[in-house]
DNA sequence: GTTAGCACTCTTTCAATGTGAGTGCCAATG
DNA sequence: CATTGGCACTCACATTGAAAGAGTGCTAAC
């Protein structure tokens, strides 16, 4: 266990790593924040410290680095802290409320709106789409066997596919297929229905009963492919931050973006139902992700299942990160439930 | 007019930059390109090709680099030229064909492979989406005001917005209403059946007379702001590339690439009808595009207007990059027509 | 337990220097 | 008269070495 000047002492720390993105030194620790204790103390603290996995040092003469360890013993403590939102707030939540244009467009704009409030990347998920009420399914004639496959859930969240069907239905036949399943699926999540409509929307259909199970067959797959939706946003601003001056840390951290399926995944893991959860660097089980952090709020609006999160560097400002993404994951709220 | 030499030193001067990046001297053009000549007389060439506008120095002691003029000389003449397709092209169309989730699946994947190919940014869009045929409206009652528009196009092409009738409609007066816009729209443009719709749509509707005009007016509006469709990809890529070594320039193509209306419309202005567009440097309008070239090959596959292009830096393999657009064009052409 | 002092290490910065690539110009050449 | 060899000059770039600065670890004194 620490002792509370030890606690102060890596606090400290991380607090001026992070502001600075410089090392930090015993002179500068005990200047600023410890002036009670001279830097050779601080500097025995550190060494003790050092040895526990807090800090480590670039080089022998350099100050010292917080660890995922110290990050993680930082970011405990501030969840206890009171987190007060930043002045612009009201003014995002203005500018969300004038996109009515669906979820998905709102969703689009805050993962924008995150990465360049903070200078990290912003993210925006809709997760757990199989629990998501169905409004809608519909199939439209494309020509041969092909056929788009329309399903809207609740909100006017949009999923279509092409998909082949083994023969050739004609539209009205189409048409009384969506129906149908409309019928039963209506008001019901996928994960209700899906039994559901494998055992009984074939009734009376014998004839075609190869092609409608095709059908259903190929809404599962559409449901689970795409079983969460990203939005990924202000990638671009995460280049002003020092820790990314180097070209090569960048690259990861765009090839990772472009991996949306892995990214969308991992954002759900990682999720908790309520409250922030907060991955440090190491704390990733993802190799491109242990030089990162991700934050992540849920919108607690009810059936939505959105997300939103920053994926930053390790040194990033995780008060006011948490602090945005609550505030923005309330107006969501307000937002969606409309 | 320029002699046939000076054709030469411009010719080789441009094809040296773009293999190495690095100003030409004279010493190297004459040694690799002109063995007639001693560097001496290439000298005398270059300062008076200099004066001419077609080469800069970066500064006194260093070689030759083309301006955009040089770059126009040089892709012009191989226009002249037949271009042969990379031996990759095969394995290229195998995998595009095995996906028959949808133009927008495909032309994703397009972008991505175009840029994996060339480490440029991938294009590919489809352009005056007003000219396709509409295959079915829908409109889905979302709660209060708010309806979700859904419109179909050939092909398969989905394009959906919530919009906010000022009055409340049933879903049944809804289903009604898609129907009749169907019925008169399917298998007409949007740019046909605008006006047809505004004026006769309406009959016997005169009860909700304006709620109904207000839903006409929002898909023109949808079908106007996304007059086209853009997908982008392999953006990493470029990084790879010693042109953009330089974060600032990065940074510059990031923020273009983030401003997808824009970009969309740059490339339907500069797509020619038939055959290859190249715009360099300088020709462009666009602030952002000044040190950038974009190349476009229009999919020729009749109404569905798809583009493909590449946005790379001046120095940009145009012979390779024109090659590969043009196979993938066709090859996109036959996917597309299915 | 805390602190001041000191030697030591390592990075960073700066100027000085040399090297090499490339030019422009001029006089000689065929 | 176009072409060429020669030569002085310019400029970027890499190398070196010295000095400065930040920070540590250790020890002895408080």
């Amino acid at each position: 266990m620490l002792t509370e000047r030890q606690l102060e002492v890596v606090f400290s720390v991380v607090y001026e790593y992070i502001q600075t993105g410089e090392p930090a030194g015993s002179r500068t620790i005990s200047k600023k924040y410890l002036r009670g204790c001279s830097p050779a103390t601080i500097r025995n603290e550190m060494a003790d410290l050092e040895e526990m996995g807090y800090f480590y040092q670039p080089h022998t003469s350099a100050g010292r680095q917080p660890t995922s360890k110290a990050y993680r013993l930082y970011v405990d403590a501030i969840m206890q802290r009171r987190r007060t939102a930043p002045a612009e707030t009201e003014k995002w939540k203005r500018e969300i409320g004038e996109r009515k244009q669906g979820i998905e467009s709102i969703l689009t704009y805050v993962s924008r709106l995150l990465g360049q409030a903070t200078n990290y990347v912003g993210v925006a998920a809709l997760s757990a789409l199989e629990e998501v009420q169905i409004q809608r399914v519909s199939f439209l004639r494309l020509g041969g066997n092909t056929v788009l496959l329309l399903i809207v859930l609740e909100g006017g969240l949009v999923h279509h596919s092409n998909i082949q069907l083994p023969c050739e239905l004609s539209q009205d036949m189409l048409d009384e297929l969506g129906r149908r399943i409309t019928t039963i699926a209506e008001g019901h999540s996928w994960s209700e229905v899906r039994d559901v409509l494998f055992r009984y929307v074939l009734d009376g259909l014998e004839r075609v009963w190869d092609t409608c199970r095709e059908a259903i067959v190929q809404m599962d797959a559409l449901l689970n492919r795409r079983s969460s939706r990203l939005f990924i946003g202000g990638a671009q601003h995460i280049l002003s931050l020092p820790d990314f001056q180097d070209i090569g840390k960048f690259q990861t951290v765009l090839s990772l973006l472009e991996q949306e399926q892995a990214l969308a995944e991992m954002v759900e893991r990682y999720s908790v139902k309520q409250g922030v959860s907060v991955t440090i660097g190491d704390e990733n089980t993802e190799e491109d992700m242990k030089q990162l952090s991700l934050v992540l709020v849920p919108a607690s609006g009810q059936s939505r299942r959105a997300i939103l999160g920053l994926i930053g560097p390790l040194r990033m400002d995780y008060e006011k990160s948490i602090a945005i993404l609550e505030t923005l994951a309330e107006d969501l709220d307000d937002m969606l439930v409309q």
